[in-house]
DNA sequence: GCCGTGACTACAT
DNA sequence: GATGTAGCCACGG
């Protein structure tokens, strides 16, 4: 299991309606301080229909795309369905952060 | 094995 | 806030 299949494992249990930064998801894939390979690990994705990447969001709550691209308008139209409130371009961390019980770790990430 | 790269982050202006 | 800067690290060439 290469750590960009981790990567993408993890990203794969963020539930619906959460948000999680990149710090995050290499944090949990194993990888601290490994954030920027995140985004290289969704991108190389092999099914990206299946994977959630418009969950993924920088630390600041912020989409990571230039404002106004096609890509930016479809994370932010995806979170919005789910029910992920944006303003400003941003979304409340303090209320949409996704906050994963050590059990759904343990027993989804093979280490 | 070295080097450039990036959908990042934390900290300082 | 809006920049700038300096770390960061797995991957591909």
């Amino acid at each position: 299991m290469t750590s960009n299949e981790r990567i993408q494992l993890v990203t794969r249990l963020i539930p619906a309606g959460c948000v999680a930064s990149y710090g995050q998801i290499a944090d949990l894939a194993g990888l601290p301080n490994a954030a920027r390979q995140v985004s290289k690990a969704l991108k190389a994705d092999k099914d990206p229909e299946t994977l959630p990447w418009h969950r993924v969001i920088n630390a600041q709550g912020r989409i990571s795309f230039p404002k106004d691209s096609a890509p930016y308008r479809l994370q932010m139209e995806r979170l919005r369905v789910e029910g992920v409130i944006i303003n400003n371009g941003k979304v409340d961390l303090r209320q949409f952060r996704w906050q994963p019980d050590m059990a759904t770790l343990t027993l989804s990430i093979p280490f």
